[in-house]
DNA sequence: TATGAATGAGCTTTCATTCAT
DNA sequence: CATGAATGAAAGCTCATTCAT
């Protein structure tokens, strides 16, 4: 956790940091991160860095925080789910929001990554309910409601499925972007966002279908709209 | 590479530098090992080390290919599948390999699994035909051959679902050790196997229906025989 | 080249690397010398070595230019020698110049020796005539012009006796010091200088005469003033 | 000093491990060179050669003498001279050997020079008249004959001359190789020794020339016989 | 006698952290 | 609060030498 001295910086030089540290840990990770390179990129000096952090793990966890966030403002900036919207729609939803993300801020998203194969954090406990809870919760809670609306066949484990369904959201995206090839480079600078891509919808299409026919009560797919 | 006088080694101190480089590079991966542990577990001197590997990095190469030959000697290991095993038979049987490795050789399949973060290879190009190869290829000739045999659903895009299928493979295993809780301990150093661990066997079962409803042509899933 | 930082130290601690890195790569060479022995006797930490110098080359090389700046600077503090002076009483100044070097700096002069030896740069063309050039130049322009004043007798072959008045310049000092025997040690420490010993004065005189001699168009040799 | 069991080798054997050494010292000079080279090029065991030598430095002095050897045999394969040879004619004589020397042992001549710089014996003192002595002593004797027999100048200081000779005799051949260039390669490899090259013997001449111009009673010398 | 695996002291270099200014 | 010089533990690696076979 940052020093408050961080949080009285100036924006930009606490944006000079925090672009540096992203830099270093999404090609390093933690333990073998150079101090010394965060520092000559963010260009503040080395005795600065510790009256802002205690140390290099300190400023790892803030990064990490940063990945919640930004992925959050994400969430935020993208276009509010219909309200009314069924299973189906928001699980789409959900999905696309990590695909966008790792689209979007590919450091970032490496850095969940790599965090999430060194501290796998398969389930945690709901305190409320003392139920379990896979992964980031927010699959577990969709399938748990999609039961309760009868839209999931019944004999679907949903912890499992939950699971299942964050491992596919979190690492669908390197597919993407590898699928569509050549194509990528050009989008990539451009204002153009690769997530819109047509052939990304159609692969996100299919994709959805797949999940769709594996879990849903009455699959509605569109069985004959593809083709490769 | 080892150089030849690591072959020349006695099988047990082979083993026990290989022992002591794998829990190293399971905690730490190539860039934040060290050799001090290496050397200090295996109980031979720095010096040696340099006798038998080039290099740190040499012997990350050749834990690497001990990762892969484990794996394959599973394969070995396990029952052959019935020839005539039709596409769905012969997909739960491969992912049951992965699964059983990662239960069986923890340490190695994290290995296995930083690599891929780190170094991820997408897709490849099969050498022959000039298609594209989703991860490891076998998935991708399953399916490819599902196709042919009319097992698989027409409409899906059977690239991208060789790859969520290797996703599953590789990394479901960590859930089902999660799954069954404190149960995996007691089994952990016992002569039961945790992958035939009935719970383990009733998830595996619930996994294969889902895929199965997800991408078969003609679903044959035992929809009512599980409960959670 | 030394990093910045090396030279915002202060003097005496400069000095104090330089003299212990003066001391090292006299007794030993650039790939001999031990890092460990330059920090110890300097009173430096190891790490501070690497906030001043690249590496133990980059010192090495930053010593080099010590001893070129050096010679430049005793240069400076001799007495200039008259524009008027003659060939002969130029050559003289030239050499004794070299042989003040050694015998007041003699681990510098060693050094040089030692470079000369492994990086033998025997002769290098003029970039403006495109004519060979012996050792540091000095040599050559002085018997060049030798021969446009009619000095030299015209059958020597100026740049081959540039090349030997070269080594004689740098190597005739430690016979000098050698010669004077027990004298050396007393005066080594003392405010006399040895150069300007009576025997010195006397040797110089003799080689010199030898010199002139040996390829003077008309020596002008004080014959019959010597005794051994 | 090598142990016994290195001169019960066979010669071949012997003779691979000096020529190692003599590749390996002529870079590295003893304190860096590297018994790994040496073993791995003679192709012999690191054991064994312990069982030669008492270690590297051991080594180091048998290839110092190897070199006296060497240098010894070179003079014998020469003519003789004649007897009656005069003064000058006995020195063109020795220069000429050293010089020889340099040009077909240029490894050897290195290793001298290295061990020269690093262990300067100036002078040594005559065990039978108790009279210093110049460099390896054969100098210092001409120039004493040369005075007896009334050859040498009587002023110039024999001992000083002879240490100049000697570093003449030492250090001019890598003059006369770099002097004829380009020829200098394609001699190399061939049966014409650079030695006998016509420019080598016009250099040579001209050299001896301004030594006796130097240091004769009464210069015999071809004043116009040369250009440059 | 011949071998080459085993050794460990010692090397250069890196880097997180401290601290005086 | 900002700085960057100073530090030294610890890293990867080298290599002369020993020793069991």
């Amino acid at each position: 956790m940052p020093k408050t001295t961080f949080y009285n910086l100036s924006a930009t030089r606490r944006a000079r940091i925090e672009e540096a540290a992203i830099d270093e840990f999404c090609k390093n990770g933690l333990r073998s991160a150079v101090l010394n390179n965060i520092v000559a990129n963010s260009g503040i000096a080395k005795g600065s860095f510790y009256q802002y952090f205690e140390n290099l793990e300190d400023l790892y966890a803030h990064v990490l925080t940063l990945v919640q966030k930004r992925k959050t403002d994400l969430v935020a900036s993208l276009e509010t789910p219909n309200s009314i919207m069924d299973t189906f729609g928001y699980l789409r939803w959900l999905i696309q929001i990590s695909v966008v993300f790792m689209l979007r801020e590919p450091r970032l998203a490496k850095i969940e990554q790599r965090d999430f194969v060194d501290h796998p954090v398969i389930n945690s406990i709901d305190p409320e309910t003392g139920e379990r809870i896979s992964g980031d919760g927010r699959f577990h809670a969709l399938l748990t409601q999609g039961v309760l609306h009868d839209d999931l066949a019944t004999w679907v484990d949903t912890d499992m499925a939950a699971y299942v369904l964050n491992l596919i959201a979190n690492l669908i995206a390197p597919y993407m972007v590898d699928r569509i090839g050549d194509k990528a480079s050009s989008l990539a600078d451009g204002s153009v966002d690769i997530a819109y891509d047509p052939l990304v919808q159609a692969l996100f299409d299919n994709l959805m279908d797949i999940i769709e026919a594996g879990i849903a009560r009455d699959p509605q797919i569109r069985k004959d709209f593809y083709s490769k």
